[in-house]
DNA sequence: CGGGATCCTTGGGGATACTG
DNA sequence: CAGTATCCCCAAGGATCCCG
């Protein structure tokens, strides 16, 4: 049973088809942020899930993670400009998120 | 550990963020589609999770079911019009694909 | 602070068989 | 043709502990 691989649509899904991928892709597309500060903004997902996901979008190539070889230490996670190539349609899918919320609400 | 409801990625997701939905709902975009259509151009979902999906998108309220009461019997699946709103999200995904198909072919 | 290693759990996806 | 009804399975998500 093949999968029909090279099907654009699902080429994107298999890049941002995480559970939280989009969420965290969303946030990077604004900023830079340090670990901690996805960890606070997004505490509903455990930690171990949180940097498997980075672990995985940065071996597709859109994250890059920045270690400032500090004390304490300090690493940063920002898109790669790669990765910005998915900001507009990161911006389509809160765009839509947010009119579907409307619709709800009425 | 609430999951903040509200945010307009996660409402997105909750819509098109099945396995096939985005796929599902690609081709719907396109032209309305019999099941075994559907069937046929995505052989390899197997048929309860196929049918399972379009139920939940009906559910969602962007796909509607079309029952020409025929012998043989004739169901067609569309997009309602709240669904034809997700066109140009549909569109953004299938053309990233696209370009991330090329980009790691070289 | 920013992780790795381990183990557990669950629900979404799937196979199979049957029906009007 | 267009489904329904079951049962099953495993990968993705998650909890916990430990470390430089």
């Amino acid at each position: 049973m093949e999968d029909q691989a090279g099907c654009p649509v699902k080429a994107t899904v298999g890049v941002i088809g995480g559970k939280w991928k989009t969420g965290i892709l969303y946030r990077l597309a604004r900023k830079s942020y340090r670990l901690s500060e996805l960890k606070r903004e997004m505490s509903w997902i455990s930690e171990t899930v949180l940097i498997r996901q980075l672990r995985e979008l940065q071996a597709e190539g859109v994250v890059e993670r920045i270690d400032h070889r500090q004390r304490p230490p300090k690493v940063e996670y920002a898109l790669t400009d790669y990765g910005q190539s998915l900001a507009p349609l990161l911006d389509a899918i809160a765009a839509w998120g947010q009119s579907h919320l409307s619709h709800k609400a009425g």
